[in-house]
DNA sequence: TCATCAAGGTCAAACGTTTGACTACCTCCC
DNA sequence: GGGAGGTAGTCAAACGTTTGACCTTGATGA
């Protein structure tokens, strides 16, 4: 077979029909009426020449690109991962593409330059583009955008998840195994996870009449895991448990622990926020609140083609969140 | 500032000049003749109003789409991470956006039927797509594509990485601490990396004046790894270390061997293909040989930009790759 | 017999760019 | 005076869909 550029009009000729009818026979118009074996006829010729809609010439037309963005600050967390699937699927489901974009490539700035005018549908921004003028910009182009699982200062436009509640499920853990003395490894300051994560472990702390432990905060990496982790264990009474607020940290945590020669849970405890497959597979392995990310994704893309330009959404999602308990976490040394 | 469609007429209007002269504006279109005064004009214009064009209509005129697709199997592994961040950069160096899907969302068939005709300039194959009818009908589109690191059966239009030089190294090294008995934790069967790697690993056995140990093949994953490297140490002479086709099942590797109380290095030595941040932080840290995987997303798309569609394209791409020794590999036990 | 109606389509005007062809004006030179 | 040539643009036809308005035919009801 040649390459071939097969347009309505062909498919028209061939089933002896106008373009119309094709059109409307493709898109399932239902003001249609069209007698079965006429579909047929034109179903059989899209299927014979291989006709494609040109999404060019219908974007244009219908003003829709049938595309959504997402945009996040690393391919390399896996934590990022999980959003993206569900964002596909939910898009996918929606006849549309997802076109994930990161911080790395082109920076934020760029990215809305090639993204040009009509280019996407709507833009979901995973922790990312907070305090750049972007959204000012997309309201301006009538992009409808979400937040996912950060708040924005300013508009009220996310869908997030509970973080408290991962929080609690961690540090309920970790005392009903009867550590009192419990660290805190928080996310970066300016993270609005990392606060929602911190107010999590505060109060459950406070419901377990416990006060809270040394905290240090580090971002999401093994590096910064590492060195809060050393931190927290040069406090004056050092903890026999830490509650970790990102599983990347939490891997970087483990090998500082190690580095001090202590023994994982043997002296001392440790249970992060997020999964990964990989988690089974450290040494010990890892205990971990496993978040729904797959959900957030499908969730912020659902609405992405729901709402309008103007709505303000302010969700907090409750997908299924459980604690996978594995080996890092144990009754503290007497 | 409220939403607004800008239009070329738009501009010309306010501009008073003819359409066609702001359209040759804002291209740089050197064939244009015009006097400074008046391109000072129009670009006020386009800067006052906001303007920008319309990706539709320019797609429909110019049939390009300034837009190229990138097809991985999965984005929670991270070796791919680099991948996208080299192909981003260099698709937003020639003024277009990357558009990364995966097989988790959507799988390969719909992914064309999403992407419809002329929504893309060009499609990268990343370890996915090998087998099914895709590239057929990406001919038959007039779309070009290239498979990156993976070799199709049939035709040839690949860009690899020497995974031959990268085993070598790893088993260069292993010889060079005094291993006699080398194990491979191999790659997936049908995997042409996986053949490359053993290739090479085969061949520095050879040249070392060594018989190849046990082999295990295992999927890219933890949990492959996990069962290759059990299966590899009840091996009736066992290994002194293990040359792992893959950081991920290396990571389910290290497990196995830990699972088996055995201790790495001192008693078994371990050294994969792919770097990670993660691997400093395993316990032990893991020695790994680091490949040019931004350099290969960033040739595939700049390929892509230039190749005719019927171009053959086999290209192996030399860029740095080195050892990065860590302490998961040491002299074996005497 | 004529108006009405439904069925089964057809017609043609957009959508916003790009680009080859064309024009209007001026200058220069013989 | 007239032709050549250059400058600074203008004109209009595509590109492939979609969609509201319109048309034709045959059947039905009064």
């Amino acid at each position: 077979m040649k390459p071939v550029r097969v347009t309505l009009a062909d498919v028209a000729s061939m089933a002896k029909v106008d373009r119309a009818v094709v059109s409307r026979v493709v898109n399932n118009d239902p003001t249609l009426n069209i007698r079965p074996e006429t579909r047929e006829r034109v179903l059989l010729a899209v299927d014979r020449l291989g006709y494609r809609p040109n999404v060019a010439a219908r974007s244009l037309r219908t003003s829709r690109a049938h595309m959504f963005g997402l945009f996040i600050p690393d391919f390399a967390n896996p934590v990022y991962a999980e959003i993206i699937k569900g964002a596909e699927a939910a898009a996918a489901a929606l006849g549309c593409v997802l076109v994930t974009g990161s911080a790395t490539g082109t920076g934020l700035g760029g990215y809305m330059d090639l993204l040009g005018t009509g280019r996407i549908d709507g833009l979901l921004l995973a922790g990312a583009g907070e305090g750049t003028g972007l959204t000012a910009e997309l309201d301006r182009a009538a992009v409808p955008w979400i937040m996912l699982n950060r708040r924005s200062p300013s508009v009220q436009r996310y869908v997030i998840l509970d973080d408290e509640r991962a929080a609690r499920l961690a540090v309920d853990h970790l005392v009903g195994q009867g550590h009192r003395r419990i660290a805190h490894l928080a996310g970066p300051d300016g993270a609005d996870t990392a606060q929602r994560r911190f107010a999590g472990y505060s109060a459950a702390m406070r419901e377990a009449g416990l006060p809270d432990g040394p905290i240090a905060a580090a971002d999401y990496t093994p590096a910064g895991g590492a060195a809060a982790m050393t931190e927290l264990l040069a406090a004056p009474d050092p903890p026999t448990a830490v509650f970790v607020a990102n599983v990347a940290s939490a891997i970087g945590a483990m090998d500082a622990v190690r580095g001090a020669g202590l023994a994982i849970p043997r002296q001392i405890s440790i249970v992060a926020v997020h999964d990964l497959e990989l988690a089974s597979y450290l040494a010990p392995p890892l205990t971990t609140v496993r978040m729904p990310l797959e959900e957030l994704g499908r969730r912020g893309v659902s609405l992405l083609g729901s709402i309008k330009p103007d709505d303000a959404i302010e969700e907090v999602l409750d997908g299924p969140m459980n604690l996978i308990t594995r080996g890092s976490t144990a009754a503290p040394p007497r």
